[in-house]
DNA sequence: TGTACATCAGTGAACGCGCGTTCACTGATGTAC
DNA sequence: TGTACATCAGTGAACGCGCGTTCACTGATGTAC
């Protein structure tokens, strides 16, 4: 299974490479079994391919290999959130931001292991009361951006930017979390996704006059509803 | 610490007896130490004053323990949002349905050990992808009648009633789990309730020109938003 | 009334397991002289 | 060029621990005769 060319020990820059290798080994498992109950150290160094002793050359301890995986799913799930972002209509910033919930949703129903570890586990090191330095901050970061392009294009939030913030990403957390504990339906994977874009559309009502750039384009259940509340008449069609 | 006037084996009703004060003792543990991690059978058996097999005597194993407990906690959870719900001004469907809000907030966060365990332990026994025997039910039923009420007495949803319930209790949840897990802070636990408020208000949008019974009373930073975005002018103030 | 027995909550000791981690050791490599 | 040494990723074995659970046993009670 091994590719390098050389058998034993190596002075060269083969330390990082193995530190990744069992990173990945540990995202592979969890990915593997939707769980982090049977990641233990042994069972990290077999998928490795080495002894479970010699994870202790490059990490600490479990704690600090466990953070080092969850750091990169961090990374990652912002990353697909942004780039579902990018890839929308760029005219359309309430579709824009409900493919970002849409992102985080999916990653979440990917990778029920990581996705639960990353929530149920504390940060080892630094202030734990604090939320500055925890990787989870870029993923506020990607809805407010989202939110407050919604804001700046015509959309009213139904609460400040900061607070909407919070209870979208709260509510994205809850519909999945849920959707772990309750329903592990695979079939239940659209309604997650009608859930989240309620919640989304709760949260950006639109200004009625004001000038909504493709409204019609992201129209669903929830904003024919709350457009017929606020008393304003239905869109001819999507305007080409 | 006993009470019981004999000492040894009773053939009378003692044996319910002791199984609830066994699921008391787990009660208590969870209390005290806002995590289930140290939740073991000898822990509890020291709680209970006897010894760890003798809990054998009254459950099967440690899940059968632990479920007990947790349907205890379910139905107290449902009571206390009722009775939140009851003490609440009857003429004001959405401030009871904020008050329900409020009864399942500060559970989570009176009871971080318990809550999280609900939320995390999969039931044992049954079909796992059916929700109509999970003993959670209950609060979704208490969140859809306040939704129903709100919606018969003047107040527009945003979404559906159904998909508003699991909206909601989703919202909910992931504003409890977000705070468990990242501020744990003491001083936030009015942030969590505005953002509670926000969420039941996104939700229960108002409808203009219907009879709001005393908006004015529950009138929050979120409603304010709303109603402005819906062009309604400011009520006058509180009728008495 | 007395006695043998059945019942049953409860017990201390221990089993078997899996865990994170430590320890003394190996063996290939690079380096100094 | 040869040799002694330092370095260091890696190893098998084992330590110490805590866990859920089992086992053989105890001892007070109620009951049958």
């Amino acid at each position: 299974m091994e590719m390098r060319s050389a058998g034993g020990g190596q002075r060269d820059g083969q330390g990082p490479r193995r530190r990744r290798e069992i990173v990945a080994a540990v995202q592979r498992l969890l990915g593997e079994w939707g769980s982090s109950d049977r990641l233990t150290m042994r069972a990290v160094a077999k998928e490795v391919g080495i002894s479970a002793p010699s994870i202790y050359l490059h990490f600490n301890d479990k704690t600090e290999l466990v953070w080092a995986a969850l750091e990169e799913r961090y990374g990652e799930l912002a990353a697909q959130m942004e780039a579902a972002a990018q890839a929308g209509d760029d005219t359309d910033p309430r579709a824009r931001l409900r493919a970002r919930a849409h992102a985080y949703c999916r990653f979440a129903m990917s990778n029920p292991g990581q996705y639960r570890l990353m929530f149920e586990v504390r940060q080892p090191t630094a202030d734990p009361s604090r939320i500055s330095g925890h990787p989870a901050r870029h993923i506020s970061t990607s809805l407010r951006t989202g939110l407050r392009s919604c804001e700046e294009n015509g959309f009213g939030l139904s609460l400040p930017v900061d607070q909407a913030t919070q209870t979208l990403w709260a509510g994205l957390h809850g519909i999945v979390s849920l959707h772990h504990s309750l329903y592990r339906d695979e079939s239940s994977e659209k309604l997650v996704l009608q859930l989240a874009d309620g919640l989304v559309d709760s949260l950006t009502v639109g200004r009625p006059g004001a000038f909504l750039p493709a409204e019609s384009a992201s129209e669903t259940e929830a904003s024919r509803r709350i457009r017929e509340l606020r008393g304003v008449p239905e869109p001819d069609g999507p305007q080409p």
